[in-house]
RNA sequence: GCCGGGAUGGCGGAAUAGGCAGACGCGCUGGACUUAAAAUCCAGUUCUCGCAAGGGAGUGAGGGUUCGAUUCCCUCUCCCGGCACCA
């Protein structure tokens, strides 16, 4: 009679009992076993409940996690909730339900969910950043950051949203759009705190040589950072005393500058419209375009961008170039952005395109200073023939006939030497803005002093708790709701006791989940972030599996806050993470990326309760390749469904029959699959070891259950422990073995009395195979040639021609030349 | 535009220190079981010529290195992800 996998029973029996005991418990300083961290990125808890995607990635990081269990290691695994955020305080303010109800209502949900997808974390080290006993600390070190110079207030334009009343930080900002609603920002001034990210920048650089992310990571990492030398020149204007500072990477091309442009922000414009400069321009259309300039958001510059469109308006007033001792026009144009560089640039028409460009509507001259691989020397009339990247200069005294990147190097030099100019090393990367003036993140702990100014909370004072407010929408005023809560607000000066306001900004989303994972080694510790013992045996987390999207700006804050951390002898590793894995993105069933709006969103519990969590992890891991994009595929899950189904019934229905002694062939098989998954496993290829294992499903079903040994199907069960946990638990108990399988070794190859003598040869003739002939691997070449040209059906191949070549790869290949 | 990744049957994907292309799954075709369907099981399934034996073509396009290239090199096309008037 055949036992049918009934998934709901065999779930209900494990689920829990997994939890009563020790066993995904990670255990502390055991110096008796090599240690592995396995982190995957925590969840953002939302209403929604469990998405596809984390189950996906938790199931990645949960195979991962069993299978070093079995190869001996203690496996620290553990989740949290990063559930600071905008969505629960949307939807408290919709449901008029305090956003720390909803959260608890929510992480419960998720933890149900994960429990039954069988995950095994260590739930003894739960985390939740918006448990104040957490959020203490990261408030902590917020202090620390304002203690060591690297915090500070300033007021700044920032990006707002007009919808979500909100200042946004760069990136927050999509193409001109807020990241969360879409409204179209603007920009306004506030005071807010910054963090100084920009004093490790070199570091962020080069820590990344002690990892081991993959290249596109480091790439994705370097490349935002962007360190690049620059030279700042300053030139005298025409009939002034004012001086103008230009700021360039390529200051190789300096014989062929022949303007000059300004941001609309850059001071000297101010001194220009309150007549501090003199100008035979009209003032007043200055003024005009600066205003437009200044009140345009980035959408409509980008715009403009595509466009190709340059506009300007000219100053009126000259700058001396040194090398030409040529007037160059002062113009002012958007396309300068007051926060790059000096927000003032010297333009070179002949050899950047923008320059060019610019130049081309206005008239400006077009000198060439560099010649291209195409050796045209010809003035440059076409924007095809600006020439930036490469070639050798011209026109250029000194410099004539040096490559570009020699010749910007001398430059550099020569204008130092002159006192022209100062090399300065500038980074893409900006200062990060901390405030958020919303209600639902961490207070940040600072108080401002009318006498003291801004002083920092006691450190016996932390947590400054959220305080429970009517309302959680923010003010009009655009500052967080806790400015209504006056008896909260008014405090005293923690240095002079005097009258002083809490800020009342809270902290973005970043900010507890920069350090989570230092706390989950060690998270009810009340006297430190986590102890410094338990910190040196656990950390770095060895592997840390995230989404792509999370490679440039988390990886590099909490990369920042973890040197920065290191500096004040809080962690004890320079670096968070040694290895970086990203896991794919799975899309909806007609391939776009699954969405409320688009009615494609798969949830995880549907499926598991049709299949079950067994063939849903197995599914997940069978789809494609861990990192890569893949569609939902509904009829695939029910090829997985039927490999599972068959796995059990197979063992259920022999679980008594096994014998001692099954067929060497069986062994010989089964050693090989646990030799190829061993290996897929340590480096996530995950689809194909479940590819192997229904290889070997169909294998022990053509062969039947009278071959295979007890010790083989054992060791079946093991290997795809990690994939499918109930249902091996399930068998191995069936199989008279003591709980649990999830506490056993991976197995060891067996010894067998097969070894491979003979093999089949496939023989290419002319590169191309024709056929194959049995050979043992005694064989000689002399022998095999023999063989070969005897063969029936491979001679008529080259009957009556010369052999030109035979060649040999043994064991491998026979290429034969005619 | 820049950086990164990719392109293999009807589909998802296997196979790269250069060596049997298409593992595994889906789908499809035929068969068994069934009153029937579903489920399950068995066989087949890159395209193409052929009744067959067998032949020809074939890993985005073109070229190169090699006895041999999906794999290495050069040129190009398209797709995906990220960044972007960064001077």
């Amino acid at each position: 009679m055949k036992k049918i996998f009934d998934f709901k029973k065999v779930e209900e029996k494990w689920r829990d009992k997994w939890f009563e005991g020790d066993l995904y418990k990670a255990v502390d300083n055991d110096k008796g076993r090599k240690k592995k961290y396995v982190l995957v990125e925590f969840p953002y808890p939302s209403g929604s409940g469990l998405h596809v995607g984390h189950a996906f990635s938790f199931t990645g990081g949960d195979v991962y996690a069993r299978f070093m269990r079995m190869q001996g290691y203690n496996v620290l695994f553990p989740m949290g909730w990063d559930a600071f955020g905008l969505p629960t305080e949307n939807y408290a303010i919709k449901v008029k339900r305090k956003p720390q109800d909803v959260t608890k209502e929510n992480t419960d949900s998720f933890r149900e969910e994960m429990k039954s997808l069988g995950f095994s974390f260590d739930w003894s080290r739960e985390v939740n950043t918006t448990d104040p006993n957490y959020y203490k600390w990261t408030q902590l070190i917020f202090i620390k950051l304002f203690e060591q110079g690297l915090a500070y207030k300033e007021e700044r334009p920032i990006n707002w949203c007009p919808s979500c009343k909100i200042g946004l930080a760069d990136e927050e900002v999509v193409n001109g759009n807020c990241e969360r609603c879409g409204t179209k920002t603007s920009k306004r001034n506030i005071s807010q705190w910054i963090v100084k990210i920009t004093a490790y920048a070199d570091r962020l650089i080069d820590g990344l040589k002690d990892t081991a992310f993959i290249e596109k990571v480091k790439a994705a990492q370097i490349n935002w950072i962007d360190k690049k030398e620059w030279i700042d020149i300053t030139y005298p204007i025409q009939g002034t005393d004012e001086t103008v500072t230009v700021a360039t990477t390529r200051p190789d091309t300096n014989f062929g500058a022949t303007f000059i442009v300004l941001a609309a922000e850059h001071p000297l414009v101010g001194k220009l419209i309150k007549g501090k400069i003199k100008t035979n321009q009209d003032l007043d259309e200055i003024q005009k375009y600066v205003k437009a300039t200044l009140d345009k958001s980035e959408l409509e510059r980008q715009k403009e961008v595509s466009e190709g469109e340059k506009t300007g308006v000219f100053t009126g007033i000259y700058a001396i170039n040194h090398l030409t001792k040529k007037p160059m026009p002062i113009w002012i144009t958007d396309f300068v952005l007051g926060s790059v560089g000096t927000g003032a640039v010297v333009g070179v028409p002949g050899h950047d395109i923008r320059d060019f460009e610019f130049a081309k509507q206005f008239g400006l001259e077009i000198l060439r200073v560099v010649v291209g691989k195409d050796g045209d020397q010809s003035e440059i009339t076409d924007k095809k023939q600006v020439q930036e990247e490469s070639g050798v200069m011209i026109n250029s005294g000194f410099l004539d006939g040096k490559e570009i990147n020699e010749a910007t190097k001398l430059m550099m030099d020569y204008i130092e030497k002159q006192g022209w100019g100062t090399k300065t090393v500038r980074y893409h990367l900006r200062d990060w803005i901390f405030s958020r003036q919303h209600y639902w993140g961490e207070p940040i702990p600072m108080i401002k002093c009318e006498k003291c100014g801004w002083v920092p909370v006691k450190k016996s004072d932390l947590p400054i708790k959220l305080p429970e407010v009517e309302r959680y929408e923010p003010t009009e005023t655009g500052e967080s709701p806790l400015a209504n809560m006056q008896e909260w607000v008014n405090t005293i000066c923690p240095v002079c006791k005097g009258p002083a306001k809490r800020e009342t900004d809270t902290m973005p989303n970043w900010a507890g989940s920069d350090w989570y994972f230092v706390r989950y080694v060690d998270p009810l510790n009340k006297e430190f972030i986590a102890d410094l013992s338990k910190q040196s045996y656990w950390l770095p987390v060895d592997t840390y599996i995230g989404g792509d999207e999370h490679n440039t700006l988390h990886l590099l804050y909490s990369r920042f806050i973890h040197q920065f951390l290191y500096d004040q002898k809080a962690v004890t590793t320079p670096e968070p993470y040694y290895q970086r894995v990203s896991h794919g993105v799975i899309l909806g069933s007609d391939n776009r990326r699954m969405s409320k709006t688009r009615g494609n969103v798969i949830v995880p519990g549907d499926v598991t309760a049709k299949v079950g969590s067994d063939v849903a992890r197995a599914y997940l891991m069978f789809i494609g390749p861990f990192d890569s994009t893949m569609a939902w595929n509904e009829s695939a899950l029910n090829g997985v469904k039927r490999f599972v189904s068959r796995v059990y019934s197979f063992v259920a229905d022999n679980s008594k029959k096994f014998k001692e002694d099954g067929s060497p062939e069986v062994t010989h098989f089964l050693n090989k699959v646990n030799i190829f998954s061993k290996t897929a496993l340590e480096r996530f290829q995950y689809n194909t070891v479940v590819a192997k294992f229904m290889e070997t499903m169909n294998f022990l079903d053509k062969v039947g259950a009278d071959q295979v040994s007890k010790a083989n199907i054992e060791d079946f069960v093991l290997m795809i422990a990690p994939f499918v946990p109930f249902v091996a638990e399930e068998l191995w108990s069936m199989l008279g073995n003591e709980y649990s399988v999830h506490a056993q070794k991976w197995p060891t190859p067996r010894k067998t009395s097969i070894v491979e003598h003979s093999m089949e040869l496939p023989v290419q003739i002319n590169g191309k195979v024709r056929g194959r002939v049995t050979i043992s691997d005694q064989i000689s070449e002399f022998e095999l040639k023999k063989l070969v040209e005897e063969d029936v059906l491979l001679n008529r191949h080259f009957e009556g021609k010369l052999i030109k070549k035979f060649i040999y790869v043994k064991g491998k290949i026979v290429n034969v030349v005619v």
